[in-house]
RNA sequence: GGAUGGGUGGCCGAGCGGUCUAAGGCGGCAGUCUUGAAAACUGCUGUGGGCCCCAAGCCCACCGGGGGUUCGAAUCCCUCCCCAUCCGCCA
């Protein structure tokens, strides 16, 4: 969330980027309601003055009528400062309420509107087939890689079970990610797959209402984590650090579960669209001045991942119309996806500039000066495993069905092909 | 899951109903001394909020989170979270 002065003192801009962003936020309550919380807080701040005066004259009045006397004033004036709390409260909630819809800000050189801009595209060209592609839930059936039926007795649809040289395929791909992080720096982890509420809620997931993305584990405040972006930002919730330490990258493998209520139509189909996928995120945690570059960063490894795969992509500088709350610039990368023709989302790296951590109450120290500030946060796919399975499988499909293993995956797979199994 | 002991300022640690306006120490900052540094000595050193154009100043809140008792709570009660140790269970 935004800085509650910040919104104060500069309405009009927030309202002009709600606008930009196609969200609706009542920016004027927020001012409207501050006057009111100031006000409030005033007349509590004189309520507590008094009583604390009356109760350190009790404390040194011997004669006992006096001190009944002052008692009574004393539970009187309480009285009323409990009154005035209670309206205080009641006041700075519906803020926080409110403040919490708006979103962060754009940055400057983010495309505004709803349409998506191609910054560039990956090394490897879209490959021309001389024959009909197929997509990669007909590879995969053919290969034996995938059993969607038996997932949907287990579990129901949209879940699966990997087969074969799939299962090895995931694990090459975490191993394949993981490897790289080390390269750049990053600090490797396996996170829980499970997060408390109010750590969703910090990094700007919402666990209830009806359109939410997000399993919650009943008669617990916990939930299914959706990524781990989730895990690794909450790690300093609540933390102040050194600014030395900073930046510090992260590397994390979870599990990721999404609920993906309200989305249905063409490509729920096979794996792209799925209740729980494996991911190797990344996360930065950085000083104000370090998260564009930062961005970049990231958003280069995620090419020097998808390059080194051999997967066409594009990368996509999303629209202010698409940002969601707490992103202030975000890229994506697209996958070349020949069975379905067109482009698949398969990474998204954002800059959060210091929304997450308001929420989260991360901040840091810098020695020799005076107070705390919040960091900012940055989160980037490093591979969303079932997504990245549909691109290798129809990028690599050869004419007989079979899949040729991507180079850098064959140390891990233990072969160059994958062919059709012998009944 | 059960039992016990704990969570106090950047860190360590005292306090266990009213001189807490939180002792003391460490660290940090400034100064004195010094050619410089160290040592020693002196002072300052948390966060949020209100009054205010700003500052100074004054005031309010905060001793893991929330709630309660009381004129008055770091201190007593309830509850949740976390840490430690032991027991149980278990890959």
């Amino acid at each position: 969330m935004l800085d509650r002065r910040f919104v104060i003192d500069n309405a009009a801009l927030v309202k002009e980027n709600c606008a930009r962003r196609g969200v609706v936020a009542d920016v004027d309550r927020v001012v409207a309601l501050d006057a009111q919380r100031k006000a409030r807080q005033s007349e509590l701040d004189a309520l507590n003055r008094r009583a604390n005066e009356v109760a350190r004259e009790i404390g040194k009045t011997a004669d006992p009528a006096e001190r009944e006397a002052r008692k009574e004033e004393g539970r009187r004036l309480r009285e009323q400062a409990a009154a005035a709390e209670a309206e205080l409260h009641r006041i700075e909630s519906e803020m926080e309420q409110l403040l919490r819809a708006i979103p962060n800000l754009t940055h400057p050189a983010a495309p505004i509107g709803a349409e998506p801009v191609e910054l560039r595209r990956g090394q490897t060209p879209i490959r021309q087939f001389d024959f009909p592609p197929r997509d990669h839930v007909q590879l995969a059936e053919k290969l034996d890689l995938v059993d969607f039926e038996a997932a949907a007795r287990v579990a129901g649809h949209g879940f699966y079970f990997l087969k074969n040289e799939a299962v090895l395929l995931e694990l090459a791909l975490v191993r394949y990610a993981m490897d790289i992080l080390v390269d750049e720096g990053f600090t490797l982890t396996s996170t829980p797959d499970l997060a408390r509420n109010e750590i969703l809620e910090g990094i700007g997931f919402l666990p209830r209402g009806p359109e939410t993305q997000i399993y919650s584990v009943e008669g617990t405040d916990l939930s299914l984590v959706a990524t781990a972006e989730i895990t690794l930002g909450g790690m300093l919730a609540g933390q102040v650090v050194d600014a030395d330490i900073l930046p510090l990258k992260l590397g994390g493998v979870s599990h990721c579960f999404r609920t993906e209520a309200g989305a249905h139509g063409r490509a729920t189909r096979g794996l792209f669209r799925v209740h729980q996928f494996t991911k190797v995120e990344m996360f930065a945690f950085t000083l104000p001045d370090q998260s564009d570059s930062m961005l970049d960063e990231l958003c280069r490894i995620e090419c020097r991942i998808f390059d080194g795969l051999g997967i066409p992509y594009r990368v996509i500088d999303t629209p202010s119309g698409d940002l969601g709350g707490p992103a202030y610039r975000k890229f994506d990368l697209e996958a070349w996806m020949p069975g379905r023709g067109e482009f698949g989302e398969i990474t998204s790296t954002s800059n959060c500039t210091d929304y997450q951590a308001r929420r989260l109450g991360i901040r840091y120290r810098v020695k020799g000066e005076k107070g705390t500030r919040f960091m900012h946060t940055l989160n980037g796919t490093a591979v969303a495993v079932a997504r990245t399975l549909v691109a290798i499988l129809e990028n690599y499909q050869q004419a007989d069905g079979s899949v040729v293993v991507p180079e850098v995956l064959r140390p891990w797979v233990g072969t160059d092909r994958i062919v059709p199994k012998q009944r």
